[in-house]
Parts: C-alpha cells; sequence; structure tokens
RNA sequence: GCGCCCGUAGCUCAACUGGAUAGAGCACCUGACUACGGAUCAGGAGGUUCGGGGUUCGAACCCCUGCGGGCGUGCCA
C-alpha cells in the first residue's frame, strides 16, 4: 500500500534525523487540497519527540523530499506538506481497487475478534416507524462495517414480545376483534394488530376520562398533594390536569376495567393461562410475519433472534450467584439490590420482591447468555439514547460479576429522529410508519425517472424495481449520514429530493459509471495500462479520494460510526462529477489516454459499490 | 433538585477527538461546452462556532459560569 510505504519512508526519515523511530506516524489527507497531497502533522510528532513543531516540520521536509514516491516536501506552519509522484498516486490506487476489489479498503481494526450487535429489538404490537428505522439501519451498517475490520460478526435481534403493551392489543382485539383476520381485513399483520393496539389507547383514554369525571374528589386529593411545586406555587391547572391524567398510565391504572384487565391478562399469561397464549401466539405471529416483510423491504436481516418471552427468566439464576458471591443483597422486603453509589451511580433493584424479573434482570440474563453461547468478544447494543442509564447499570453489574469481557460491552446510543413539527408520539398518531414512507419515497422516484424516460420505454416491472431502489438508498444514506450520537431531523419533504448530499445522488454517479465502463466494452488488465498520461488535476483528486478509503473504513471501524462513510461517499461523488466535466473519457481520442482514464473510472466504481455496500444500500447499474 | 447529552451560515448537517484560512448540501443570486447520462459543473453571497471568563504555542472541541433545548433520574421497557 502506498500510504504504508510513505508512513515506513517518513519514520526512516525521522530516525536519520532525530535519532527515533516514532511510534505512528501521523500521516494525513489536508483538508484542503491546495496545502498538498498528503500531509504530516508535526504537532503530532512533537509531542513524541519532544521537539518544536516547526523545527521538526523543517528538517523532515528537508529529508524527505523527492524520495520514492514523494515528488515535494514543504514545512508550512508545522507540518510537512507533502507532494507526490503523479504516478505513484495512480499506480496505488487503481491496481490496487482492480486486482481485488473486494479487499480494497478492507482494515484491521477488529481483526480477530468475535462480536454481537443487537439492533431493531421491535415491540410485537405494531409496525415499525422512521425511528426503528435509524437502528435497522444503524445496527446493519454497523455490522458490515466491523465484517470489514476483520471481525466475526452475529447480528442480533430482540423481539419485546411479552408485557402490558402485548397484552393492550390483545385485549382490544378479544374486544373488538370480532374475529377478524390479516387476511379477511386486507392489513398487513403488524398493522392490523398496531390498529388494536391504538384502539386500545383510545377506549382506555376515554374510560380513563370518564372515571375522572364521575370521581372529582380523586382529582381534588391529588391537586392537594401535587398542586404546589417546590416554592409552593400553584401548578397551572392545565398542566395538573396532564399529570394527573398521565399518572393514570401505571399508578391508577387498576382504577379503569380495561387497565385491570389488561393486568389480569398479563397475570393469565405469565400463568400460562391456554387461551391467553393461544391469542398471544396467533397474534405474536401476525406481527412477526409484517414485520419480516419490513425488514425484507428495508434490506435487513439478522443472524439470530431471541424473543423476551424466553429470555425473560434468563437473568434469575444469575441474580442468585451474584446474591450468593455478594454482589447483590438481599433489602428487608426481599427485593434484590445491588448499590453503585461508589461508581457514580445508583442503587438498583435486580429482581422483584416477588422474585420476578425486571428489564435488566433480563438484560442480565441474555448478556451473559449470549456470551458464552457464542463465545463473543465483545457485544454493541444499537439502542436510543434516554437508556444510557441502564446500559451504564447493566455493564457495571457485568463488571462486579467478574466478566472479563464487561469492558468489551458498547452502547451505541443513537439520537432521536425528530420531525419539523415536534417529535413523534405513537399515541397521537404522528409517527412516520416504515412501509408507507418506503411507498412514498418510491413514488416520487417513479416520477423522477419517468421525467428522464420521455418516451416511456422502461418496462413497468423494471421502473418499480429502480424507484424502490432508489427510494431505499435514499432512506438509508439520509439516516446514516448524520453521526449517530445526535438527534437528528427528518423532514419527510427532504428525503424524496436528489439534488445534492443525497443517496441518490451516490446511484446516480454510481449508473453513470456503469453506462459508461459497458459501452467502452473495455478490458485492458490494469497492469497494461499507462497512467503516465494521467495528468489533470481532477484525475489525481479522484485518485486522492480513493486512496483515502482505507483509513475511512478503519475510522468507521473504530469509531463504530457509519456516517464517516456516507461523507467519503459524498466526496468521492463530488470529485467524481468534477472529473467527469474536465475529463472526458469515451470522447477521448488518445486511446492511452482513454484507457487510463477509464481504469480510474473503473477503480472508483468499485470504491462506490464498496462503500455503499457499508451502508447497507442497494445499487443500480441504470437509473 | 441531581445526572448525562446538545447549542456551528436563514434551514439540515460536517469538521479525522486539541491543529493550518471552521466545510458541505438545501434555499437565494450569476454563469457553463446542443450534455461520454444536466439527478451535473464553475462562481457569488452568507459565521463573534449561544453569552462571559479561563487553560496553552494553538480551542467549535478541555475547565468554570450563565442562558436555551433534549433525555434520564422506577420493584416500567
Amino acid at each position: 500500500m502506498l500510504l504504508d510505504q510513505i508512513a515506513v519512508l517518513a519514520n526512516q526519515a525521522i530516525k536519520e534525523a532525530f535519532g527515533v523511530r516514532v511510534s505512528r506516524v501521523p500521516l494525513e489527507f489536508p483538508q484542503n487540497r491546495s496545502f498538498g497531497d498528503l500531509t504530516i502533522n508535526g504537532f503530532m510528532l512533537a509531542r513524541e519527540l519532544k521537539l518544536p513543531p516547526a523545527g521538526i516540520a523543517e528538517e523532515l521536509a528537508r529529508c524527505i523530499g523527492g524520495i520514492g514516491p514523494i515528488d515535494s516536501a514543504a514545512a508550512v506552519d508545522g507540518y510537512v506538506n507533502l507532494r507526490l509522484v503523479p504516478e505513484a498516486i495512480f499506480q496505488g490506487s487503481i491496481p490496487q481497487v482492480l486486482h481485488d476489489p473486494d479487499r480494497f479498503g478492507t482494515n484491521e481494526e477488529r481483526a480477530g475478534k468475535k462480536l454481537m450487535v443487537e439492533y431493531s429489538a421491535p415491540n410485537t404490537n405494531k409496525p415499525q416507524h422512521l425511528g426503528h428505522m435509524r437502528t435497522d439501519f444503524l445496527g446493519h451498517s454497523l455490522s458490515l462495517i466491523l465484517e470489514n475490520a476483520g471481525a466475526e460478526v452475529v447480528k442480533a435481534n430482540l423481539y419485546n414480545d411479552r408485557g402490558t403493551h402485548i397484552c393492550k392489543s390483545m385485549l382490544a382485539y378479544q374486544r373488538w376483534g370480532e374475529g377478524a383476520t390479516p387476511e379477511s381485513s386486507g392489513k398487513k399483520g403488524d398493522h392490523f394488530v398496531g390498529d388494536f393496539y391504538v384502539l386500545f389507547e383510545k377506549r382506555f383514554k376515554e374510560e380513563r376520562d370518564a372515571w375522572i369525571e364521575a370521581n372529582p374528589d380523586h382529582y381534588a386529593a391529588y391537586r392537594d398533594k401535587h398542586g404546589k411545586d417546590r416554592k409552593d406555587r400553584d401548578v397551572p391547572e392545565e398542566k395538573l390536569r396532564t399529570k394527573y391524567a398521565a399518572s393514570f398510565k401505571d399508578e391508577y391504572f387498576d382504577k379503569v376495567d380495561l387497565g385491570r384487565e389488561c393486568q389480569e391478562m398479563l397475570l393469565a399469561w405469565e400463568a400460562e393461562d391456554p387461551q391467553v397464549r393461544a391469542l398471544w401466539e396467533t397474534m405474536t405471529a401476525w406481527v412477526i410475519e409484517g414485520m419480516e416483510k419490513t425488514y425484507v423491504d428495508l434490506g435487513v436481516s439478522f443472524d439470530v433472534v431471541y424473543r423476551e418471552s424466553e429470555t425473560w427468566q434468563w437473568g434469575r439464576a444469575k441474580v442468585m450467584e451474584g446474591l450468593e458471591k455478594g454482589v447483590f443483597y438481599k433489602r428487608d422486603d426481599e427485593a434484590i439490590e445491588i448499590d453503585l453509589r461508589a461508581d457514580k451511580l445508583d442503587k438498583k433493584v435486580v429482581l422483584r420482591s416477588d422474585g420476578t424479573a425486571i428489564y435488566v434482570t433480563q438484560d442480565i440474563g441474555t448478556t451473559i447468555r449470549k456470551a458464552e453461547e457464542h463465545g463473543l468478544d465483545g457485544q454493541v447494543w444499537v439502542v436510543g439514547n434516554e437508556q444510557i442509564y441502564h446500559f451504564q447499570v447493566l455493564f457495571k453489574i457485568m463488571e462486579r460479576l467478574g466478566y472479563g469481557w464487561a469492558e468489551d460491552l458498547y452502547h451505541l446510543a443513537y439520537g432521536m429522529v425528530n420531525l419539523p413539527d415536534g417529535r413523534m408520539k405513537s399515541r397521537e398518531g404522528t409517527v412516520v410508519d416504515a412501509d408507507n414512507l418506503l411507498t412514498e419515497v418510491a413514488g416520487l422516484a417513479t416520477e423522477e425517472i419517468k421525467a428522464r424516460d420521455p418516451t416511456g420505454e422502461i418496462p413497468s416491472d423494471e421502473m418499480e424495481h429502480r424507484a424502490r431502489t432508489i427510494g431505499l438508498a435514499s432512506l438509508r444514506f439520509m439516516l446514516l449520514k448524520v453521526s449517530p450520537k445526535n438527534d437528528m431531523m427528518f423532514d419527510p419533504a427532504d428525503s424524496v429530493s436528489f439534488d445534492g448530499d443525497t443517496g441518490a445522488r451516490v446511484l446516480y454517479a454510481y449508473a453513470r459509471l456503469r453506462t459508461m465502463i459497458n459501452d467502452a466494452a473495455d478490458e485492458t488488465p490494469p497492469d497494461e495500462l499507462d497512467l503516465t498520461v494521467l495528468t489533470h488535476e481532477n484525475e489525481r483528486n479522484l485518485a486522492l479520494s480513493i486512496l483515502s478509503f482505507s483509513g475511512t473504513t478503519a475510522r468507521a471501524a473504530r469509531d463504530l460510526n457509519p456516517s464517516v462513510i456516507a461523507s467519503f461517499l459524498i466526496e468521492l461523488v463530488r470529485d467524481l462529477n468534477r472529473f467527469y466535466d474536465r475529463c472526458p473519457v469515451l470522447k477521448e481520442a488518445d486511446e492511452a489516454t482513454r484507457k487510463a482514464r477509464l481504469g480510474l473510472c473503473r477503480a472508483a466504481a468499485e470504491v462506490v459499490r464498496r462503500g455503499t455496500q457499508l451502508l447497507g444500500m442497494p445499487l443500480l447499474d441504470r437509473m
């Protein structure tokens, strides 16, 4: 590899000039290309060499200029800006890519590690929405990025298929479903069940409001207790009402028939009541069937699927072991707890006083089981940032239990997806449904394709295929280009824009390359190309962009961050478009130049393919 | 109350974790060879990086403080 070679040369120069080798040569692509092709950061070297940066840069520039692929070196403000021999840049990129495209851009960042990535973790009572799409895409892309970094990755999903929320839709169906099925109603299973979940919430609210109406004293009591804030001022009536109503969710759930029945149903489920279980089996199967269809449409997949209905009891035995080891202790009320205050966390109950499991109990069991079953070196959870505290607690518990791999557990806490008019609330129907969104975006892509196909030659099934591919790629790219940890804004109107920094632009660039390569029908082996004819700045920049791919994939793996790949693709595509604009390929008269440029195009196409592959984006040969 | 996260161009986001002149896209303005596919390219305008202190050769990034927003703080998930 060219970059490795330069790093070695630089280190030799450092040895000659300063008498010591450095642990890592800080070789970077400069943020501004006018500085040079590559740059060595003298400030970084200064730390290790304990000498002033400017002096280091000047000395190093003197030693290294003109050696091998380095054409010239200039010391500027503590940096050593390198200008490379053009042929080295092209030889270092084009044949490198073409000889083994699938190897180009792989790295050793996670070599030999076996890792599990858990993502999606849906509730099996409603269809997926935009928020799920972020974890679906992030988790899937991350798995690909880690594999590319040498890891063996197990993609895991966990269906949250038990609990109160599941009983809600079951109860609503039991009461008002009239024996309908997804087939009889013509709905996808997850949507069918989700509608009953919404219906439950609606009816529950009605019953709750009626109950409040009939029991004014109850609200009065609540007001007496919560009506003043800490500074003894009156809480505004409207706000108090809202809080009061919200408190029904748990505290007063059993005051309303529907709520009480829901709790009874959960108990019946846990007691394995055959009727309840039968209903549960049926409805869960409907949802899962619908959901798995959505996964196919989204292009995500899993190697193993856990179900909470199976895992929820796994943690008990582990908690008991921990109790014996003294990691946990039993409180007076029989609840089992851990005190994490020494680690800046709080006390946390890990098993209820009645011996039943809670969320952490389940996760304690599942985490250990996963590690043991699959012999994992580490685990990653792609879960929203509202659960940061939960994972801090979980990881600390693993550490206290003495698992060596505890330090290789990582919560990739992604931010919320907001809409222009606020946040999504499933109860208020302000969610963006995944299936609908896919269809909608595909529809808009169809318009764009038609606008470019005035003769209407594209057959309808091909049209459908292209539209869905463009739509999916656009959504993937849009959700992945933002740094995972940050909250993001999703404007549905923008999601269908095909100009600018979009997935469609990347697809377009690729399709353009493919048709060009096809039309050329030139299979000259890379070694037979005369690359010395490539002299244009735009050719050079494109090749440099290609060279930066490996560093990018390594960084993505190191930081568990797909967005750096997205940024890379945007820059690569920009360089590509600039290249096209100034450097004719098929129309080029000189045969050697035409072949060399075509080689550059073939290499670029492979890198676009590799990059999009890591984001899980589908591609098209024609658009 | 306490804890964590965030605040960068009108809008949506970057900035390789402390390094050069803070960069893209959208929107706005001006241009481009009858276009190897114009879903493009060239250019313009747009910034006190929320305010105020500090740390150092150097700060959007670290520390303190104030303001604004989000999320947590369950024997819920």
